[in-house]
Formats: structure tokens, C-alpha cells, sequence
DNA sequence: ACAATAGTCAAGTGAAAACTTCAGTGTTTT
DNA sequence: AAAACACTGAAGTTTTCACTTGACTATTGT
């Protein structure tokens, strides 16, 4: 993983925000690093894979907003960041709110349907 | 697609349901079915896949809890369903409110050894 | 009854993606 | 300076997963 900068004025995209949290080991990844920061040979371990593998996860993690990490010395310290799960709430609530509007109208037409009937 | 019924007691697997999303078909479908209540093919066709790739998806989305299907007749008319949206919200916001808890601990550790330098 | 419709099932294909190996690079310790 | 450490990069393997095909079942329309 190159420490090329991540655009960090890019608008997070839901596409790859819901992939990156679609798996189950960057999921386990972010719940270890909700306690403390920690290096990738940290993280590696209590899962049992490869830190290189663990290295790739975190390309992903990163891009998606969700986890933040800097190099320093030869150690790179990984943290949570919380831009992603942000964006990942007001997605969840303009598409609930969504719905629910619908589901009222079509309960009101119901009703009057009903009322017409009578 | 047997018709073998959803356990609806069942606590929603955070797993299963954030790979349901996880993928951009079938949060497409959720966004059809957003509007109205629809049939498997109806789905199917603006998507351009084919009726049992439809069938496969809502078979993860009906476990998932994001919809809920009911076959009538030779019809199986698919909706939205609320308690894998609700199931997330609250995912989300436990994590978010945990991290920030660490977060703020950490920031009043670092605030005191600051005074305590001084 | 016959055809058309709507979905279901089993099995297979192909591509994405998770993970590995192994050979580096730069950094810290001794 | 040399060894140990912590990661990085490229390339390969394996697994997962979306999607298809084609044969089949059940329901509805003519």
C-alpha cells in the first residue's frame, strides 16, 4: 500500500462505503480498532491472516472513510475515522424516511378505499 | 425459491445484513420497491438480469429482513420490510456512540497529561 | 383441454475478491 | 554494521458470488 493521499474532500461514495462493510473480517477489523488505535501486525493477529492481507483490507477501509492510518517511523498506526459511518447514518435515514412516507400514503389510500366501500 | 417460511423471530444477523447491502443490484431493487409493492419479473426487467437471479437476490434481502415476499396465486409480490432497517440504524449508532465514548476518553487523558506537564 | 404466464430448481460459468507467498524497502535495535 | 522488525508490492491461488441456462411446476386465460 503506497502512501499515495486519500482525497479527503471526495464525496464518500455508499457504493464502496456498504462493500467495505459488507465483510465480515473489516468488520472485525473496526470493532478491534473501537477500542484503541493499533498497528497492522496488531490487527493481524487475533485474525489469524496475513498482514499483508490485513494491509489490503485497510486500502479499503480507508477509502471508504471508515478507518484512518498513518505511517510513522516503520509502524503504521490505524484509527477509526468518522466520516464513513456519517455518511453510512444519513444514507440509512433519507432512505427509511423515504419509505415511510410511501407506506403512509399507501395506508391512507387504503383507508379511504375502505371508507368507499362502506 | 421454496416457499419455506422466514423465521420472523429470529435476531437479524448484522452479518448477513450487511452483505445484503452490501451489493448494488439489490440495493437497486430496495429502491424500486421504495415506490410500490412489486412482482419478481417486474423487478427483474428494468434491471436487465433474468427472473431467477432476481429470486436469488430477494432470497439474501428476505433474510436479511429488508423485505418481505408473499406468493398469491401464481404472483409473488415483493415489499419492503422495516426490521433489517431498523436493525442497522442501530448498529450503527452503538458503534458510532462506542467509539466516541473512546474517543472522548482518550481526548480528556491527553488533556491531563498536558496539565500535568505544566 | 391447451397455451401462456409466473415462478422455481439444479447445475454450471465467469469474474471479482479474499487471501497467500515471497522477495523486497526502509527503520530501529544491538 | 548487522540483525530484527514492520510493513510494501507483485503475482498467484482459492473461494465466493452474481448471473445464466434449461428443464420443470403450478396457476390463469382462452
Amino acid at each position: 500500500m503506497r502512501d499515495r493521499p486519500i482525497d479527503r474532500d471526495r464525496s464518500i461514495d455508499i457504493d464502496q462505503l456498504f462493500h467495505a462493510l459488507g465483510d465480515r473480517t473489516r468488520r472485525a477489523i473496526l470493532d478491534q480498532l473501537v477500542d484503541r488505535p493499533m498497528t497492522v501486525s496488531g490487527l493481524a493477529e487475533p485474525l489469524g491472516i496475513t498482514v499483508t492481507a490485513v494491509m489490503q483490507h485497510l486500502q479499503i477501509l480507508e477509502e471508504a472513510r471508515l478507518v484512518h492510518t498513518e505511517k510513522l517511523g516503520r509502524v503504521r498506526s490505524c484509527r477509526i475515522e468518522t466520516a464513513g459511518f456519517r455518511a453510512l447514518e444519513q444514507w440509512i435515514r433519507d432512505h427509511r424516511t423515504a419509505w415511510e412516507k410511501k407506506l403512509d400514503r399507501l395506508g391512507r389510500l387504503l383507508a379511504e378505499e375502505d371508507a368507499g366501500r362502506n
